[in-house]
DNA sequence: AGATCGGATGTCATCTGGTGTCATCACACT
DNA sequence: AGTGTGATGACACCAGATGACATCCGATCT
């Protein structure tokens, strides 16, 4: 038996997102996830760098994946093609977490502060994005504008996919918003 | 002579801008802010709803040109056409500011806090934009993949601007931005 | 076994952003 | 002259965030 329950950091997780369902982010403070997690705001504040964070716990594994698909891509493909290949693969993440994403984006949806955070991750997403397309010999400029339309193809596909019903419909809402976005820019 | 020095809302905002030149954002407390222009942290927060607030006067302005822009254009214009046209308008707001914009975003790169700020109103102007093509009988999806590619030009060639020393080279950063956008997201 | 070390946690103090509340006082209007 | 209004000041207070230091278990070494 070890001096401390183990997992600290996804005690404080779930029990924050319970909190803010039940009461709301604003009504509820860290000193009340901390205790409800048998911790201490300070140790919450040792896992999580502020309240916010607490929420985005899955940024880092959704960023190593679409990474991984980019890189898997062959080395021909073009830069929005090696994007894509990177949708492939976050698309299967989501797969089994429609309830999930769901509670979170009500959560988020309901506070300005977290859309802030919401968005600052996407674009750093968009910044590693950039790098590991650049890393393929992408020129910076074509790096930096394919990765953006990534990320926002992403990002409403993500919108629509949580307002429906269908958990399986992510990939098909992605190629949907792609499609869109090429019409719509189209000269 | 009136009770009040006039401009309260202006003084605070140039003295914010001067002490987070001189000494950092998270250096300069609200309290010293509004020492600087003769007044109170309680009514600084009364002209602006929070700290980083101080730095997004503008961005109303900048939404209302955009929007004029795309309410000016042909009524057969295609919804990027219109997106374009409130570009045009945007570029000549920003045509004397060159200075002020550089400054600006020196103290807003060093600060997460403040870019998270600046990713917010970018997306709300999307979101205005996107109000304004489905204003035009722009579909809904089709309004959301152009405001958002509208923005994510102005956004790129913003910073590249910003970063070159050429004040009236803002319009044709755009259009190369829009026109690299275009070729990487070509099927 | 005993000593030692390190990492995870708790305790305490403090700073600062942000808000609620009430008082104040010049000015305008009647 | 009286009255109201709106901008500001004064004060108290909460909660997020951070730094410094103590504590204590378990692992590792000798």
């Amino acid at each position: 038996m070890s001096r401390w329950k183990p997992d600290a950091e996804g005690r404080l997780a779930k029990a924050a997102i319970t909190l803010f369902e039940e009461q709301g982010y604003d009504q509820t403070t860290v000193a009340e996830i901390a205790e409800a997690a048998g911790l201490t705001k300070r140790t919450f504040f040792r896992y999580f760098s502020d309240k916010r964070e607490v929420l985005f716990n899955g940024s880092r594994e959704l960023q190593d994946r679409w990474i991984s698909g980019i890189e898997a891509a062959p080395p021909d493909a073009t830069p929005m093609a090696a994007v894509c290949a990177g949708l492939d693969e976050v698309a299967e993440l989501f797969a089994d977490r429609h309830p999930f994403a769901r509670m979170r984006s009500r959560i988020i949806a309901a506070n300005p502060e977290l859309q802030e955070r919401e968005l600052i991750k996407l674009y750093s997403l968009a910044g590693a994005i950039k790098t590991a397309l650049a890393d393929r010999g992408v020129s910076v400029n074509a790096a930096i504008l394919a990765s953006q339309a990534g990320v926002t193809v992403f990002h409403v596909a993500f919108a629509r996919w949580v307002e429906q019903d269908d958990p399986a419909a992510f990939r098909r809402l992605m190629d949907e918003s792609l499609e869109e976005l090429r019409s719509v820019t189209a000269a």
